[in-house]
DNA sequence: GCGACGCAATTTGAATACAAAATACAGTTA
DNA sequence: TAACTGTATTTTGTATTCAAATTGCGTCGC
């Protein structure tokens, strides 16, 4: 078994059909594709994906614990509608994650960690520069997850992850606008060279801000529309 | 419909099979009566409680979600183990979010709710003086619910309950010494105190506190134990 | 005797079938 | 015509069945 190359030599990962069902849901439920409020329709749904209620049922049931469908009992589930109110209270919960997060990063992360995200960061400012919104979100994701790691603590990270989405999703209909993309750009800038200098409060202080700021633009979005 | 003493008359509540197995599920965790490690025969709860493997199945899938559970696929289910580590991993996260909480309860908590933990605690104190554990406990839960409950954060109640559980279980296995029941009702007495006057941020950082108090118990019980 | 292999039994994952409840709709009556 | 009632249809909750993977055990070879 001296072979050149050889690779990592991993388990080879199985995916239960209930895990997959749920990442696809929830992308769209985040993307839109699943509109807020729509009743979600077992029957249509499970013939698009092509598998039985069984599995399904199991991923709406794990969304819903998640916050992103509501399930009533003999009425079936819908996508949860997204208002001011809910977002307010998730707010402060998300806010106080972060700001863990950035206290365990500035503190946790090695060297190669930091490094990587200073590099992440460079690459989107340039699709910033470029004005690839796509490629932005994609990173900013990226960076995002790679704090979440760097703070080396995976039930943090879980957490944050999964009261994120619910924002994400608002974020995600609310259209960035060129004022909020520049601040939010001087943002990562100041909370990248934070991290560098593993200065811990104000790693956390800045995160919270950026959610806070996120929050607001999300805020002023939803007045628009009303 | 003009009865005396007419009922509050708000729909009667249907709880699906699966909600009774994850709360039953999870006292049996949580209480020890599954051990952590356990394997969980699906087909002998199952036959205990007199459900058919389907809504076992995704209460297992949501105690999973939650943490008290690992499933591994095609190789079941098994009550996750106790270990210092993932301790340590859930403090932090579950620490800030008692300390939102007290932010939150200070701030927001109505005269009302003031004075009803104050009445558990005082309750409690008397359970404390009769040593009578079971009660304690249930009030020190009764009392952390209210709290919560008092902050108005449904999202925050959920997610901290949600971890709670994880410690919790270790909390129950670990037995109360004498001194450190001493010290705990020493802490409900601060932080009752703190509330009473809405000092906030000191009710953030006595809950905090307490936390890690409660972890420290912890940590040298299951040093003992090894 | 010790270990590898192969088969049977068990267990898990997913699909289907059945029961109960909700919704939609038509007929009836005022 | 408008509202109510009863029935048919659909949808949801749970049970059962089927297929695939894993585990346990016995046999064979060394």
């Amino acid at each position: 078994m001296n072979m050149p190359e050889a690779p990592p030599l991993r388990p080879i990962e199985r995916v239960p059909l209930r895990a997959s069902l749920v990442d696809a849901l929830r992308q769209m439920i985040v993307e839109g594709s699943l509109p807020a409020g729509e009743k979600i329709n077992e029957r249509a749904l499970c013939e698009v994906f092509g598998v039985s209620r069984t599995p399904f049922r199991e991923a709406v049931n794990l969304l819903a614990a998640e916050g992103l469908v509501n399930v009533t009992p003999h009425r079936g589930a819908a996508v949860t509608p997204i208002t001011l109110a809910e977002l307010e209270e998730v707010f402060p919960v998300l806010g106080a994650l972060e700001a863990l997060t950035g206290e365990l990063a500035a503190r946790m992360a090695t060297d190669a960690q930091i490094a990587e995200i200073e590099a992440l960061h460079r690459e989107m400012m340039s699709c910033y520069e470029a004005r690839d919104r796509a490629a932005y979100f994609q990173l900013n994701e990226a960076i995002h997850g790679a704090l979440y790691k760097a703070a080396g603590n995976p039930t943090l990270s879980r957490t944050a992850l999964s009261l994120g989405f619910r924002l994400r999703r608002a974020r995600y209909q609310a259209n960035l606008t060129e004022t909020r993309w520049a601040a939010a750009m001087a943002e990562h800038e100041a909370f990248t060279e934070a991290l560098k200098k593993r200065d811990a409060p104000l790693l956390a202080r800045l995160l919270r801000e950026h959610l806070e700021n996120k929050l607001a633009a999300v805020r002023l979005a939803l007045a628009d529309e009303a």
